[in-house]
DNA sequence: ACGGCGGCTATACACGTGAGTAGTATCCGA
DNA sequence: TCGGATACTACTCACGTGTATAGCCGCCGT
């Protein structure tokens, strides 16, 4: 046990087998979803099978490490300034590297597991915060729900990435970076003019919601 | 073969063992994704494992009149006239029975089959329609790009809600409705607000990228 | 030089899966 | 009444999976 703490004497992620492992399990993670099998990783890390488990203890533990690996990522990115508000995403498909980190992450949201829900917990959270400076700098709107519309804003940018990328199944573990690119290019445009101007045409909409909700009829519970 | 077709004398979605079988595993499908085993949707239906395979032969053949079938139960509803632009997926949540179907399309499209990526190709195409009409009759603003437009709004409605329901693993068989309306009651102001004013507070990205896009910079390939 | 120990492999096991086969019961027409 | 087809079940098989164990090889301190 502890192996790697013991050799290098505290950190634990560095250039040992067991962080080569780990960073395999990432990338097939990422190209094939959390199907990927033990022996599969084991052969892209050119290792066998029972390393895997000798090093991890089980799959889970395996996978456990790959969240825990690429939050932190994802974290030490962020306090790096990397990470603006509005092209947050955008960011962490230039390398190829961080594509990876990225599709993890998104494949972890879609699988619904508790990876992916603390991801897009912080990512709200962020957008909270990085809104309120934003509305205070005169760069957003104010809102009547602000967490509410910091919610719905990432998870449909992150949710339409998964749709999006779900449409694309041929993400051979090389080209994370160019299918990412594509993408985001596919969608700035919609996106900056919906930002900027909304789709309706006048508020009559937003009107009668709020005069909805301000003196709800008796037909909900 | 073609034991219900002989039968019944064309219409194979009758209420045959055949088309029991098949609702039993929609209804399974969408509960528990599509990693459900057949001998869970046989027990869900009250028949044997085998009885499943001697209908459709394997478990693809069924899942593929899965989509069959919702996809046209989707395609009913549309002729009908209960699918509006704007709220076109809440209407879907409204019944038990649609709630199960609504699910097993965002099941379809967060797993990329080709069930999930075609329903995904006509809501966007229906969405161009739409907003033609609307852009036309003065309720939706006109955009520079109208298609990339309503693929993003699709895409990001769609993945939103996968996102949102992603979150809450605890969808047991019974309460799909709930669940669904819970999640449309949380982004409803949120999202009339986005659509009726955007959210930057001028629109200086937005020209910034359409100068971008005249006339790029060099740096890109 | 050598002895122990950690990195690593080969092999096997239990389990759940989809698929296949054989056989039984039930109904319908001649 | 009977014969055949059809709905259905019980049982088996092959396979891939995660997990587990036993043992080999090379390094490193003494």
């Amino acid at each position: 046990m502890r192996i790697a703490d013991a050799s290098t004497g505290g950190a634990p992620s560095e250039f040992t087998t067991r962080a080569r492992l780990r960073d395999a399990a990432i990338q097939c993670f990422a190209a094939e979803g959390f199907g990927a099998s033990v022996r599969t990783i084991a052969a892209r890390a050119g290792v066998s099978a029972g390393l895997i488990r000798h090093h991890f203890g089980s799959k889970d533990a395996l996978r456990a490490e790959c969240d825990a690996a690429v939050l932190e990522r994802h974290r030490s990115l962020k306090t790096e300034g990397l990470v603006a508000p509005a092209n947050a995403m955008a960011q962490l498909a230039e390398s190829d590297e961080h594509g990876a980190t990225l599709v993890y992450i998104l494949r972890s949201v879609q699988d619904g597991s508790a990876a992916g829900t603390a991801f897009i917990e912080r990512l709200i959270d962020d957008a909270v915060v990085y809104s309120e400076e934003a509305v205070a700098a005169g760069i957003l709107r104010p809102s009547a729900d602000p967490v509410g519309r910091a919610r719905l804003l990432v998870t449909n940018s992150v949710g339409g990435l998964i749709v999006l990328l779900s449409m694309h199944p041929e993400i051979s573990l090389t080209d994370f970076k160019t299918v990412l690119a594509k993408t985001f290019e596919q969608i700035a445009l919609p996106s900056l003019e919906l930002y900027t101007y909304g789709v309706f045409a006048d508020s009559s909409y937003l009107d009668q919601y709020l005069l909805y909700i301000g003196d709800p009829p008796g037909s909900r519970v």
